[in-house]
DNA sequence: CATCAAAACGGATGCTGCCTCCGTATGCAT
DNA sequence: ATGCATACGGAGGCAGCATCCGTTTTGATG
């Protein structure tokens, strides 16, 4: 028993291949066929067998949030760069623009996670992905509120809902000038009224 | 040929009881599944075979039109008493609720309806009324705007869209408190502000 | 009332996708 | 080289969609 093997024997290389492969395919297909599209065929065009990939993903949402973490890295990212940003709101604005992209990644994506938002069902995999979001949100709110940018009564829970909307329009076809009237109008609503001198 | 047979012969009997017995079904199934609830269920619970019921109604949206028509009679009534205040602001508030409420009616029913008010396909028969519901809240947006209560850059499609929003969150079985928010964080978005003396 | 043709019925059918189960193949350890 | 745990993958059962066509129902007609 040497250094790495404190649990169990080193992991089997087509386990790995598999996974890479299915992650691979099934992005492709999450982006050009929506949340909804057949697993049966990301499975066939990545070279397994069903079987396989309910192995390696028991449910739709587990393959889902699978994509996703390669996505959610990026939003890490760009968390940083908005942390930089001196205007509260501009930062608030930003994050709130970026929530919006992520959830727009494939078609469909908003409905998922909505249901696991909602859920206590801790085995949903896409539960905790969205209490962070729900959490860090709350974060800008509060300091944008603090800098008396933003009306008192809105919570980070609020506008996670609002860009979840926003997200659900784009993905039903929507074209982007309605879209941004949609966007304007919503900002209007958390924004605290200008008290110009 | 008699008076009222200029367009063939008299309907037959069974056609109105089936397609009554099934609008009458396929009503319970849409409350208790939402829209994508199994036709064939319907069918069955209906009593006739998944052939008379894609006669009667070609597609899921085709049915679904069939029994909103009861529901949308149920919005112009509405209609007739909205028109009747004298408060602009009141009025267009109470008709988003309405249309919120015509929206929430089966769970899943913003998508499709979605679907329709983008989509120039004419054959989709959840165009037409997504179609009147957009002028009718343009209307009110209108009139409200002359009142000088609602923002000048706000259009009726604006408010469609986020009351069909709301009603897909509401869908998903989010609870009423962050909608209430999320109601309110909207009509700020809307209203002009007051300008108070 | 008997007959007829049009109209409508309904279920058998083929298809796609979901998900599971288990005999077989693979690859790591020794 | 051998053995065994692990993973594979496809067959198969199930559900829902949508269609087609032989059979039945219905209203019209004399």
């Amino acid at each position: 028993m040497s250094a790495g093997e404190l649990r169990g024997r080193k992991p089997r290389a087509d386990v790995q291949r598999n996974r890479a492969a299915l992650l691979e395919t099934a992005q492709r297909h999450f982006l050009q066929h929506g949340v909804g599209t057949s697993l049966e065929a990301v499975a066939k065009e990545a070279g397994v067998g069903p079987g396989t990939l309910y192995r390696h993903f028991p449910t739709r949402e587990a393959l889902l949030a699978a994509v996703l973490q390669t996505r959610s890295e990026e939003l890490v990212a760009r968390q940083t760069d908005i942390e930089r940003l001196d205007d509260p709101a501009e930062a608030l604005e930003q994050w709130l623009r970026a929530m919006e992209e992520y959830f727009s990644a494939f078609s469909g994506l908003p409905d998922p996670l909505m249901a696991a938002a909602r859920a206590q069902e801790p085995d949903n995999p896409l539960t905790i992905p969205c209490d962070i979001l729900i959490a860090a949100t709350d974060q800008y709110v509060r300091a944008a509120q603090l800098a008396g940018r933003v009306r008192a009564s809105v919570r980070g829970q609020d506008l996670f809902l609002a860009a979840c909307s926003v997200a659900w329009i784009k993905g039903t076809g929507t074209e982007e000038e309605p879209l941004d009237r949609l966007r304007t109008l919503i900002a209007s609503g958390y924004r605290e009224p200008d008290t110009q001198a």
